[in-house]
DNA sequence: TAGATTGTTAATCGATTAACAATC
DNA sequence: TAGATTGTTAATCGATTAACAATC
């Protein structure tokens, strides 16, 4: 199914829209969609849809085009929706809270199993079906579920050193909310992704004083 | 101070990037830094600092290297973190709550100044300084506060119809967290910034079953 | 079969990196 | 002045788009 070549960072990135857009396309009753109809759709071009597909295999018929149904597994098992990765989340302050209960991990190949804070004040406290645990229990518990994801709600002062610990008991990634880069370039095999909302509202803030200046500048 | 080319894409994705670090090389104590040493820590290239950089002018001295405070100070202003847009929130579920008192808005030069929900169980909760309000005051309340950004934390299904009513009351810019891609090409000069948070963990899985697979084929 | 549309190769475009002259 | 490091041009690399032969 897979080719050898390394596939690129643009292309894996580009995967998860296919896979929503597949989703909605589905959704509408539409069994079958050329590259041309559904770059329309994505505003993409169907050059870079055939590009990317055939970075997987040939998923189309000539004459045809994609089963949309089909299509859209092949791409989920690419990446992996149908996995069952244990997650550990640290930090249930509000981001953490939110993103305990907001998100259907399932949907995404992975699954919720445990709540850590450091505030004593938040032991306890219910979120959905998990309870929020003390970071004390954290070495038990990763002993005993094998996290292979943490998901980090934490302030940057803290990133650092529950990143080199959570890597330690044999975290392979970290969806990273806090306002820090982490890398953890000693450790080998670790998969980061660093989540910034900051840098996202900033560019988009730049884009929003482009427009006003371009708008300024027609009158 | 800046130039006349459209700025790519990529280069504006890093400002961001760079500030945050100035901002953490300043806290430091570090008061000059070389293209060659930031380029260390942000594991970037020299190159691509200086290239980047120079799109806006030229921040640093030949033979020095770059004034820490100055170049943030600059880069600061390019983004516009000094500025002010009145932003409104739309959706006060788990996400939306967090993203209205998690995120500190003055930093990014916005300021949130209304949240909307469609459920009115949810109308005259509290959060921080705010109070929920029914979308049935979305009206008024943009023609008062003309909001120039909409945060969106709303189903998808809601999302398109949400998204044209607030372009219409003039918002310009959509910080969307709906699982759907917002796009308004019939109305010209607003910005989309979309955050998918279930592409970013997918993206996330795809790279931990791919490390997966290579530490199985060296065994 | 004829028409459509893929899979794939080739051409173009843009972004990144390297090199170096300018200059502090 | 000599050394360092920028700003900028040129070279390289990779990603996107266009074209078309293969084929359903």
């Amino acid at each position: 199914m897979s080719k050898n070549e390394k596939v690129s960072n643009s292309v894996i990135r580009r995967l998860p829209r296919y896979y929503r857009f597949l989703g909605e396309i589905m959704s509408e009753g539409i069994s079958k969609i050329s590259s041309r109809e559904l770059a329309e759709r994505m505003k993409v071009t169907a050059s870079q849809i055939r590009q990317d597909l055939n970075c997987f295999g040939g998923f189309g018929q000539q004459g045809y085009g994609y089963n949309v149904a089909e299509l859209r597994e092949e791409i989920g098992a690419i990446l992996g929706v149908n996995g069952d990765h244990p997650a550990v989340l640290i930090g249930a302050g509000n981001l953490g809270r939110a993103l305990a209960v907001h998100l259907d991990y399932a949907k995404y190949g992975c699954r919720l199993c445990g709540v850590f804070d450091s505030s004593e004040q938040l032991s306890g406290m219910k979120l959905g079906a998990l309870t929020v645990m003390p970071m004390s229990g954290l070495t038990s518990f990763c002993e005993k579920c094998r996290p292979v994801i943490a998901i980090l709600c934490i302030p940057k002062e803290a990133a650092s050193e529950v990143c080199e610990k959570l890597a330690a008991l044999g975290v392979k990634a970290f969806w990273n909310f806090s306002h820090y880069d982490i890398s953890l370039d000693n450790i080998p095999d670790v998969v980061i992704e660093n989540v910034h909302l900051g840098d996202s509202l900033m560019a988009l803030c730049y884009r929003i004083n482009q427009s006003e200046k371009k708008e300024e500048e027609k009158q």
